[in-house]
DNA sequence: CGTGAGATTGATGCAAGTCAACGACCGTGG
DNA sequence: CCACGGTCGTTGACTTGCATCAATCTCACG
């Protein structure tokens, strides 16, 4: 229906028209609530959204990884908080580069419908899956993500993990002692290995997807 | 950030470019993997969206009310049902017709932006709100959507519950019997009446404002 | 090497799910 | 018009998965 550009030419394309900068992890790019001046996207590295409540519950509602954008608001200020979780390489944007540029406007809706997208699969993972599925259908889509830079096609993946243990109880609605033990139970069952906090290997890629449940 | 056309003028127009057609309850706009031709614009009433996970869960997306778009795809086929839930009226458009008319681009964009806030803040509800907040939340959402058309500003409202228990359940993330249980007991505390099925009447306002919890 | 934040592991409690029975309403047909 | 059947909703008893609370562990950094 939005039939993309995913020609290595039009993505070479819009990096050069604005090559962004690179922030050190932890930068945060605004915070909810700040005057939404600029809307991103990302070139590089990986760039964390969430929501805080009153109660200073957090919701993150996504990592956003390189071609994302983010940084849209609907009224004049953020809803949302951005920090970029590793290194990563950031452009900034405002409506007047958009209505300058048909090639962006269109990339802009498209990626935007993508986000929906994904934020409407969370929604079904929040309110349905088990915390099983859950960190199993996280895990999996981190070997997803990685493979497409990578482009191997073993059965064992090695993954990084950047956010820490808290980021992904927050994603995931979780507890932080909940991702822990799945993940030891998926470590036990020889289904994945821990080598260190921030990696995992993957050994039964087919055993952990039928762990994640259900799909649409 | 995106400045919508909110003048009455501008609603006028949009329906009058496609006045759509009226469709009883329960009729089936699209299912879960059709192929997608058309996305659609609500006129009047309610379509519910839904998505469905092969173990038959399912999770209640949105329910679109007047001016809300659906039915955008991000690639050949829809990854959700859409079946109104009272008497419709609903517009079809083709991605043809939005790049001929740069007024429905616009509004096609910004409505995608609120859909995609709301998915947002939909995923902070079901991960982080008890049950009770959930249903607070819900009638709150009912109240502020039927205050629009009517525009009243007493202390009690009546409101439509168009749809039944296990809708509510399924857009929530609950069970029948849990929703059931909330709605008795803001009954018993006299927030509520509930002089029918389909209908309730909110006593309690603030009190049922403050129910619902914390917000962004 | 310490030291402290982050991660794991264990013991216990509770909110919501499940299972089951009952009740109320609505449309249909006698 | 009312009696009936079936769907939808309510209520109750019980179960359970995850949160919570509380140690302990480990490893990254000074």
């Amino acid at each position: 229906m939005l039939n993309q550009t995913t020609s290595n030419a039009a993505e070479k394309n819009w990096q050069d028209r604005n090559p962004g900068r690179v922030l050190p992890a932890k930068s945060v790019l605004y915070h909810q609530g700040d005057e939404a001046a600029h809307f991103y996207r990302v070139n590089s590295g990986i760039v964390m959204i969430y929501r805080l409540l009153e109660d200073s519950k957090r919701q993150i509602t996504g990592f956003c990884t390189a071609g994302d954008f983010f940084g849209l608001s609907p009224d004049e200020n953020y809803h949302e908080t951005a920090v970029t979780v590793g290194t990563s390489n950031v452009a900034g944007f405002t409506m007047n580069d958009v209505s300058r540029d048909p090639e962006l406007q269109r990339e802009l809706f498209t990626r935007t419908c993508d986000r929906l997208e994904d934020a409407q699969n969370m929604m079904m993972t929040l309110s349905k899956k088990s915390a099983g599925e859950k960190v199993a259908a996280f895990l999996v889509m981190l070997v997803k993500r990685q493979k497409r830079r990578a482009g191997e096609s073993e059965e064992s993946f090695d993954i990084r993990l950047p956010m820490s243990r808290l980021d992904i109880a927050d994603y995931l609605g979780l507890t932080i002692e909940t991702v822990s033990r799945r993940l030891t139970i998926l470590k036990t069952e020889g289904i994945i290995e821990l080598p260190s906090r921030h990696t995992a290997r993957v050994c039964r890629l087919n055993r952990l997807e039928s762990l994640a449940g259900a799909l649409a």
